[in-house]
Parts: structure tokens; sequence; C-alpha cells
DNA sequence: GTGTTTGCAAAGTGTTTGCAATTTA
DNA sequence: TAAATTGCAAACACTTTGCAAACAC
């Protein structure tokens, strides 16, 4: 039986099954860690963030280990990376093709429902390359007047 | 002969009417800047290599000028910021909505072909909110035999 | 002359790395 | 017990900033 990467990935019990599932171990800090990720509904959230949730849980997880992790879990699949700005890098728990909305007033990060934005033709690649990532990315600011 | 493109940023003397245009002094380093940037065709670059091609020039303008102009040109809509990745900020002198190839391989940046890639329904921006920038990255990584 | 711009070097920011101690299987 | 993982602090790369000197108008 092969397990099969569907995008919900389940809560509790679950968790360590789904990092052993990928091969990772499970340690304190990255179940720790893949409670705060995938405790439920998806998340846009940067390295920071973590940290500060982590620190409420009363979870003590250094900052080294919580950015390694989050890059060993976008290898795997379980996170996606998200280009919105150099100051900062997010990291989304919806793995699929999907927009953003980034607020520059608030620093709010949040999906463009999918019936608002359609693609088309998404272009092949070119020779010897395949594509690893699309970002869309929609930038606000204040409306003025 | 070659018929020059419509929306193309004129050479030589006209630079300096370009700042002016906008109100912005043209210093000898802006002169130098704005020649590099839009000397012909559009470019994507990034200060590092302003620097560089400044250099070759036999004009010197500091690390530190280049992106004070660099987000001086961009504020006046004579650049746009693209996001690709947090390690490097590039800028385009193309400042029409469009989107990019950015190849992990080389760290190549160049336009997708607008037939390339439709969206449709550009969403209507939240309340309060208007549209500042869109960033359309494909990135591409090497295909694997 | 007056306000703007430049350039240097220092400071800042988010991220990555080296390595000894610890933990997992 | 062997291999993987953690945490700290130092290193890093890119970018921004403070301020005196130089420049544009």
């Amino acid at each position: 039986m092969k397990t099969e990467h569907t995008n919900k990935i389940p809560e509790g019990d679950c968790l360590p099954s789904v990092l052993a599932d990928r091969g990772i171990r499970p340690t304190r800090q990255r179940l720790a860690l893949a409670s705060v990720l995938f405790g439920g509904g998806h998340k846009h959230v940067t390295a920071e963030q973590i940290v500060m949730a982590l620190h409420k849980r009363k979870a003590r997880v250094s900052l080294a280990t919580v950015y390694n992790n989050l890059h060993h879990f976008t290898q795997v699949g379980l996170l996606r990376e998200i280009a919105v700005d150099q100051t900062c890098t997010y990291f989304d728990t919806n793995t699929t093709i999907h927009g953003h909305y980034f607020d520059e007033v608030n620093g709010a990060l949040y999906d463009i429902p999918d019936e608002a934005l359609t693609m088309i033709n998404l272009p092949q690649p070119p020779q010897g390359r395949k594509i690893k990532r699309v970002d869309i990315t929609i930038r606000l600011s204040k409306a003025e007047g």
C-alpha cells in the first residue's frame, strides 16, 4: 500500500505518520512544528511567526531548527515557499498552485479565491527545464482618495 | 533598416529630459544609471549588475547611490521591482504587467511571452485597497532524465 | 547660497552554517 | 552504537542609513 499525498493533512495522533510517511524522523521539535503548521486549516507563515507560536505553546525550538525543518518539509512536499518580497520568506501549507494577495499596509498574506483569478495557457517550460513553482502575487496598497 | 519600438525610452540627449520630466535632478550618476537602464531594449537588472555595467563604462557610482536611485526611479514609475526570491532584488525596465521565468539553474530572469500566458478575471482588490503590482513568476529547475 | 545628492563605512535584517552535545532508531 | 538532529553563536549576503563633503540650480 502506498501513501497518498493528498492536500489534506490529518491532525492529532496522525501527525507522526505524516512525517514518517515522508521519511522524516518525528523528533519533539518536528512534531511541535507540524502541529503548529498542520493543526487546522491552511496557513501562510514565516519562521518568526512559527517561533512565536511555539513559544506560546511552551515548546522551545530554536530558530535555526525551524528554518532547517521548514526547508526540509518543503523539499518533501509538505510546504510550499512563497516569494512575496525579499525581506521575508513565507511558507504555505497549501501546496497547490494558487495566487496570493499581499497587503503592504499590514503585511497580511492571503489566498486569492480560485474563482477570482483564472490562468489559461500555462506555458510549457523551455528545453531542459521543468516548472518547479508558480508564484502569483498581487500586491495591495492603500486606495487613495 | 530598423524600426524603433514605440514604448521605448529615448536615448542620448533625451535622457536628461526623461529624468527632468519626473522631477529628478539629472546628476552625473543618475544619467549614467539611466543610460545603462534605458540604453536599448528592456532589461532585468540587479544593483550588482548595474554597478558592474557602470564600471565597464568607467562611470564610478557607489552601490548605495545605485540602490537609492533604483528605488527613486521605481517610485516615479520608470522601473518596476520584481520579487523573484529573497536573495536578490531585480528591477525591470518594462513596467507593464507581465510574467517572468526565473531559471534556478543559472539565475537567469526573462519574460514570459504574452501569448504563452493568459490571465482572465484579474480580481478586484478588497475594500480600501488598490492593486499596486502583480508578480507572476514561473520558477524553472533542471528537468531530470 | 541653499537644499539636494553622493559615497563611504557602519549598522541592520533575515537566513544559513559549523560544530559539540544530544537524541533517535 | 551509529547516524541524524538540535541549538547556539558566528558568519553571510544583500540592503539601508548616518553624516560630511560635493554638487545642482
